[in-house]
DNA sequence: CGACTTTCGGCATCGTGTGACGAATATTGG
DNA sequence: CCAATATTCGTCACACGATGCCGAAAGTCG
């Protein structure tokens, strides 16, 4: 899960690796953007990283996962800060602000996360691939409120907050992915808003006013 | 999109069709109830209605498409029920009848219904081709929320309501796929009162009490 | 009958994804 | 230096999904 390249040689045994998941990572971003998603095969990623198509697929387990990696990172990430969220907050307002602590990216890091996001809608196969890494998101959240509320993370309500809570997320990363007109945290803070206030008629009025950022 | 099989004979001209989607649908249904979806090939399909496998891609764009053709005719119910619902009913309220209104199943269909949930649970291809329709569900939604916010689909409330509502009703029909301890309606009710609820702690405590159906 | 219309089958093709097996390339120990 | 071992890589083979093309089949209409 973590696999963290250590500064230190380590002089592992074994041929070493032609390659690393990153560089695919580039290399296949790089091209899903020039000639589109569906357009590019797996040959293709291969060739200008000097591989055969069949080590790309020992690096990802498909073609779309190569978009994934990071994401599940952060399910990771969001795993961790609830579960050391003081038991004194309200379980709306830790999902909350778990999602906001995690959703921190530097400057640097804005423009590729905007073009894996940009992607996944103009592929099927993408929006397809994506409900597998969404599933482990959703349990991150059903778990904590089943631990919460004492009651087991499939029973209907836990279940349905982590539907919900991603549901809200991806709704305010799709919205931020196309104009980039505020910053991402103010969506999804406004998203999560709405959902915390039961889509009142006072939150419906109108768009989130951002400060550019 | 209707396409509905008129009573009478038509005489329509060329060579009669030598199997029909509804045949389809229901031997695959068994194919996959028997021995899993992803171990069932479109060739054992065909060859059980007597056509060819690129018959069967006349009939559905995907061999999952085979499972979703209810579905996608229950989002047309949807679009329906919300464009007739009278302009002083809530947005959120007009939402929870309009689902409550379609998924009003005759006991005969249950069986079948369940067969479907169960199975997009097993496969992952399965789960994937389902964001494809489930987007149908929730433009419905976000149109709606559009209309009666006067503001665009696209903005965050409508298309984060869509997508919020969409998942309420999933976990809800996840969770009575897999023990039928109650009806349906009950289950889609409870999750939908949920989210209007904002998931306030009052909600949160247990499962909704099912009276047996 | 012949013209027309519609569905179907077979074939060929492409791309994804997987398994098997040996070759390549490194370290470690004699 | 050479063998043993470990790890990655490449090639081949294969199954399956999905799509385009074209001609054959099987009806109706005039």
């Amino acid at each position: 899960m973590s696999e963290v390249e250590l500064a230190g040689p380590a002089a592992r045994r074994g041929r070493p690796p032609s390659t690393s998941a990153r560089e695919l990572e580039v290399i296949a971003l790089r091209l899903f953007a020039e000639h589109g998603f569906d357009e590019t095969t797996v040959d293709q990623i291969a060739a200008e990283a000097g591989v055969s198509r069949r080590t790309f697929f020992r690096y990802f387990d498909a073609k779309s996962g190569v978009l994934w990696s990071e994401f599940d990172r952060e399910v990771a990430n969001i795993r961790a800060v609830l579960a050391a969220m003081p038991e004194d907050i309200a379980v709306m307002e830790a999902i909350r602000r778990a999602v906001l602590a995690v959703n921190h990216y530097g400057a640097d890091d804005v423009p590729e996360l905007r073009a894996r996001m940009n992607l996944i809608s103009t592929s099927s196969e993408l929006a397809a691939s994506a409900s597998q890494h969404y599933d482990a998101w959703e349990r991150a959240i059903s778990e904590f409120v089943g631990r919460r509320s004492r009651q087991p993370a499939q029973s209907l309500y836990p279940l349905t907050m982590g539907r919900v809570t991603l549901a809200a997320c991806r709704a305010a990363y799709e919205r931020w992915a196309e104009h980039a007109d505020a910053d991402l945290g103010h969506y999804l803070d406004a998203a999560l808003q709405a959902v915390a206030a039961g889509f009142g008629d006072g939150v419906l009025r109108r768009e989130p006013r951002g400060r550019r950022r």
